[in-house]
RNA sequence: GCCGCCUUAGCUCAGUUGGUUAGAGCAGCUGUUUUGUAAACAGCAGGUCUUCGGUUCGAGUCCGAAAGGCGGCUCCA
């Protein structure tokens, strides 16, 4: 079966499962729906009533039905006029107003309609004189098709969930009931699928994240505020001190700033403007207005304009990991991925306009390092505006900013993408999408070109001809928000972390109480051992096991723990001078006296 | 924020149409066992069934609200 004929089975699907939910409840209103990766889904709307997942078995069971009885696709047209008579007649007040659209734009799609336009009643002159249906046994939809030719030809399907969305995306308009489903052209397609959604689950770092004892949430300190218990503090110290390396190494200084900061900061940024349900404040008696900053580029001007500058120290590079606040929308939470503290990898630069290229070089192949290091493939996307008026700055700036990213990138010779709507508020930003071992984008580290926040602090530094010029910002994450970041790694590597970030990265297991003496000496040697690579001054983290239990759940525990490396001692390795190295890929004995050389080779 | 679902011991889960003292495995503690490659054996202890309010002779079970979580929608500097 090829996309095509998948996308029309799917498509077809959709149709079947509208078609279910009517035999059921014939009231039933419907919205759109299309095919979506895996699958499809279908926008309804029952009123006061409310599909569950419980209703899953029998609308599956009548969607068999109308399997089973080979109803035939039929495309027929109707005049557009009449096609919104029968929309009226039927009581589909969605397809109606999906059909004056079409009349007014010949379109469907919300974004290129004009918003005040969208959903009213198309006046005057057509854009489309007829519209195409679809008819299968007693269904009728307004549909562009195209479709199998007949019910029976749908494969393998599964109903997977049913969700609450918007009518047309927008959370003003009516919110309706989502019916998401799955479908393969065979059983086995379909079966693999949910295979691996499964082992997805295995993976999922919330699941991990307390099985491996790395954070915890609480509901008395709050949604979104995940807390980091000790061996999670390490894995986040790892990591951390890896993604400050490469900037480090590039003349990056670090710096400190306060968590908070009077709100006129965040009025002359243009964050306030912009955002400011987010922000949060605490009213002081000195009757100054705090709010916890939800960005650090502000505080880190102040660093720059704490003293006058000359273009002699420029590039001028700050780099600090600290955390920012933002008052997401409840329902918008989840795990380590969306939280309300969000620890960044924060740099910034602040440097010429002939410095940028040497800049974003450096961080460029900084992301690339570090990215290849860590298994994570990166896809880039550079992030441009849209029309809308909120961005800070001046259109032209905009426009020579987007330009400098664009041949930049060029200039790297990487691969990218253009995402239009997706610039920060003050300027582009060349985005590293990661892929993680499953298959999913997620943006992690970001590249961002500023002139708007320069300008609004009034940056300048003196030039060799002794004239004040205003400053470029670079703004940098690597790792982007730590948590996030985590949450991909976790379920990347399926919390088998390599050696050098794992929490405890040795664990001794002891056969019996007559190695405690042999036990001590390899303490002994481990503890001198400092690694250097990816991370420097990277001691030894390890543990004994020397509890009276079996070697066979000592070797369970540690496996479950997925402790990279666990070094087994009896009797024989005692007498023998060695110990047993036991990792995932095997075991092998190692002289004590070539076990510190072994483990800085790794 | 919106829609739907979920919350029982530290963890993973049982708990019949509302009906005696709410169960199990793992973890914990106490013994015994000193063990060579993924769970030794026995005993003990552990719960205001998330919280608050309601219905009822009686609520883990029904209703309402809140908190937290999950799946989406919307949003994401």
């Amino acid at each position: 079966m090829n996309d095509e004929q998948l996308h029309a089975m799917r498509h077809s699907l959709a149709h079947i499962t509208a078609a279910a939910v009517k035999r059921l409840w014939p009231e039933a209103k419907f919205g759109v729906g299309p095919v979506v990766e895996n699958g499809f889904y279908y926008d309804i709307d029952l009123g006061g009533q409310k599909i569950s997942e419980a209703d899953f078995g029998k609308i599956e069971k009548a969607m068999r039905r109308i399997v089973t009885e080979a109803q035939d696709f039929e495309r027929f047209t109707m005049p557009i006029d009449e096609a919104i008579a029968w929309a009226k007649e039927s009581g589909q007040p969605y397809k109606e107003e999906l059909l004056n659209d079409l009349k007014r734009s010949g379109t469907t799609v919300a974004k290129d309609l004009e918003s005040e336009e969208l959903g009213t009643i198309a006046e005057g002159d057509a854009a489309v004189s007829e519209v195409s249906f679809y008819k299968n046994g007693d269904f009728t939809d307004l549909c562009r098709g195209p479709h199998v030719a007949n019910t029976k030809e749908v494969g393998a399907f599964k109903l997977m969930r049913v969700a609450g969305a918007y009518w047309r995306g927008n959370e003003k308009n009516a919110q309706m009931q989502r019916l998401y489903g799955v479908a393969f052209a065979t059983q086995e397609e379909l079966d693999k699928h949910l295979e691996m959604i499964e082992q997805a689950k295995q993976r999922d770092h919330r699941k991990l994240g307390k099985e491996l004892d790395l954070y915890t949430g609480s509901s008395l300190i709050g949604a979104g505020l995940p807390l980091f218990t000790p061996r999670g503090t390490i894995l986040r110290d790892m990591i951390n001190d890896l993604a400050q390396s490469y900037r480090i190494k590039n003349g990056y200084e670090k710096v400190w700033i306060p968590h908070i900061a009077k709100l006129d900061t965040y009025k002359t940024s243009g964050h306030f403007e912009k955002f400011p349900e987010l922000l949060r404040f605490t009213s002081t008696e000195s009757g100054d207005e705090l709010a916890l900053k939800p960005v650090n580029c502000p505080h880190h001007t102040q660093i720059f304009a704490g003293r006058p500058r000359s273009y002699r120290e420029l590039p001028v590079k700050y780099l600090e990991t600290t955390t920012v606040f933002r008052d997401e929308k409840s329902g918008e939470l989840g795990g380590l991925n969306r939280v309300r503290a969000i620890t960044q990898d924060d740099s910034h630069v602040f440097c010429s306009e002939d410095q940028i290229e040497d800049v974003f070089a450096e961080l460029i192949e900084s992301a690339q390092a570090m990215y290849e290091l860590l298994g994570l493939k990166l896809s880039l996307r550079l992030s441009f505006r849209d029309d809308a008026d909120n961005y800070l700055g001046d259109p032209k700036v905009w426009e020579n900013a987007q330009n400098a990213i664009h041949a930049l990138a060029e200039k790297f010779g990487l691969e990218y993408e253009i995402g239009i709507g997706e610039a920060a508020i003050y300027g582009p930003k060349m985005d590293f999408m990661a892929t993680d071992a499953l298959g999913r984008k997620t943006q992690l580290a970001t590249v961002q070109l500023d002139y708007a926040l320069p300008e609004r602090f009034q940056l300048e530094y003196t030039a060799e001809d002794g004239s004040k010029k205003r400053p470029i910002m670079i703004h940098c994450a690597l790792l982007g928000s730590i948590e996030r970041f985590l949450s991909i790694y976790i379920e990347h590597t399926a919390g088998w972390f390599p050696l050098w970030a794992a929490p405890e990265q040795i664990r001794i297991l002891t056969i019996n109480d007559t190695v405690t003496d042999y036990v001590k000496e390899i303490e002994e040697v481990l503890r001198g051992v400092v690694l250097m690579e990816p991370v420097k001054y990277n001691e030894l983290r390890f543990t004994v096991d020397d509890r009276n239990e079996s070697l066979g759940k000592k070797i369970r525990e540690a496996t479950a723990w997925k402790i990279p490396m666990q070094l087994i001692v009896g009797t024989k390795d005692k007498e023998a001078r060695e110990v047993s190295v036991r990792t995932q890929t095997g075991e092998e004995k190692v002289a004590l006296n070539k076990l510190a050389e072994y483990l800085q080779q790794l």
